[in-house]
DNA sequence: CATGAATGAGCATTCATTCAT
DNA sequence: TATGAATGAATGCTCATTCAT
């Protein structure tokens, strides 16, 4: 029972951080939009601000356990860039990276938000690895290079999808991110 | 005298929004930077958030005009890449694109910042078609989503060097994109 | 405790209301009357303008009671001028239509109080329809109308007695219509 | 020059009374409606309460001068009554008595107003004299009381029609006012 | 004669948080 | 485990008024 209300309250949390932002996301604005008692979020996180990263941890865990299923048998780039895409697509849709944004804009949260981006740099950084594995790119771009510039672009175009609801962009941005993979993975003889 | 203070407003405005977010960025908290009324912002602004904006606006175009003028007489695309980085770095010391992605937050903001975010696309475009012009990267990935992901991926390396207030990785992936660059010109023999 | 809190809230409002109107009616000044914190009227009542309506039919409620056992057991015009200026001189010495005068000047209080006055209109249509029973002034003067100028003249005496603080004229006016329904009902033969 | 200016003011104050009411209207307000600096309102009248009560004295003259002209040769009592009613209705249409009744409720304000409500009432007084001359009515109802009375009743009826927007009711009331003092004037054989 | 700049106090309302129950 | 009451500080914004020009 206690864990059923815990889980309405992070449900709520992210509701809200998603309709209204960081600013919006009072005790208050959850509270009302879950149909509970303000109190309950100091009750069982503290403060605002821990309920609100609480809340991001667990879609965190729910997503990159979604991330590794999906990753884990992948073997080549053009096929990562595709199982990417999907996910990425959902997590668009779901808000997920929403939060993640949201959260990131809040100075004092900053430490903390720090340390909740770095697993997704090594997930992805991880990913690359098995899939470059011994190619000549990771000789040009170093690997924790590369991931940190992809896991920039997850959150770029959650920026930018957000502003105007328009996924289309993104899709079609992955769509040729697969083709390339195709032609460099053809270059170098590696699919 | 009146330009003097709303000059003197706006850098306030810019500067809180720096340090203290969207959510940290009152009247108040400008005017206590200020040190000037906080009824100056609403005499000057009409709200908190069309101030916010006009701020944005101030160093949007001063920051255009040096992309502009740094991209101007560049005519390779390794060139471009370590042009653009270069002004970059001066983006991310400077907080440009802090403003930026703070406001970009701001759920009551979204159109504005819709509007706001279209030039970039269309200057990076802009640039992108003269570098590269003629040659077969345009058929592989369409030029305006080519440069929708580089101004994400703009924006991305800013949330994660503002999350941690170092911008070496950030520098070492420009590099890394430069010399991919390199070899893409000499591969399309166009450098 | 929470009805002892939105009594006391409700009393210093309509205290604040007779003495400082309501244009100086705000939160702030309510509170400091009643000596509790400001935020409790917006806990309370959601808004300043909803304590007010509430403390007016409060004290509606309680003055509607009083007339309606006043006018009770009246049988004869005069009686119920005499009667109803006694009650209407308790009116104007506890304040009661201070307040419903003061916020019918609100613009943006209009509707709420157009309802909030039909009721004595209605009320005092009835009175009269008792006492005038088959008397032919109904068929001169419409009962409706009547009764509208009877509220009208109890609001404008308000107004007028409220601005020297002398309610003189107001009784003496009173124990002239006694006298003149007296006759009224002399020549009709009802008394 | 200087006198259009003040009337300019003169005549944004009142169009902000009849609309937003006493509390609604702030030098700012009056100046937004009219289209002039703010400042002039302190300018020319030292402060807001002095040019409201200076707006009222300008309508109040008008109106009063209305009065007198149209009751100059009236001889009996149901003429008076047709008279008055015909100009009252003209007074709630262009909410002359509605900037009266708005500056009544300002607490602040309660000796300038009771000054300027005497001047009507010896009016109403004066106009009932001529009329009733010597007959029997002033021997039950004090002439001075009758007069407050009116007064009032001139007062809580803008007060109702204000609420409502409707003024069919105050139109019918005057109509059966009329009507009574026919019946009353052939009774006392003074028509 | 008129204006725009400026200020300090005030407004309604919401905030995160505490606490007794 | 949960709630409703309560508070003090903050929010955006408007106020009347002053003053230099």
């Amino acid at each position: 029972m206690a864990d059923d209300t815990r889980q309405r309250i992070i449900e709520a949390a992210l509701a809200t951080l998603k309709d209204e932002g960081y600013a919006g996301a009072s005790a208050r604005a959850i509270a009302r939009r879950g149909g509970f008692n303000q109190a309950l979020v100091f009750y069982y996180f503290g403060s605002v601000n821990e309920l609100l990263l609480a809340a991001l941890d667990a879609t965190s865990d729910q997503r990159m356990a979604r991330y590794q299923a999906a990753v884990d048998d992948v073997q080549t780039l053009p096929e990562l860039f595709r199982v990417a895409g999907d996910v990425y697509r959902e997590d668009l849709a779901n808000g997920h990276i929403t939060v993640l944004a949201e959260l990131m804009s809040a100075p004092e949260l900053r430490a903390e938000m720090a340390a909740r981006v770095k697993p997704w740099a090594a997930f992805t950084e991880d990913a690359l690895g098995r899939v470059l594995g011994g190619s000549p790119v990771a000789g040009v771009v170093p690997p924790a290079d590369l991931a940190y510039g992809i896991v920039a672009l997850y959150l770029g175009i959650e920026l930018l999808t957000h502003l105007d609801g328009d996924d289309s962009r993104a899709t079609s941005l992955f769509a040729a991110g697969t083709r390339v993979a195709g032609m460099l993975a053809a270059f170098l003889g590696t699919d």
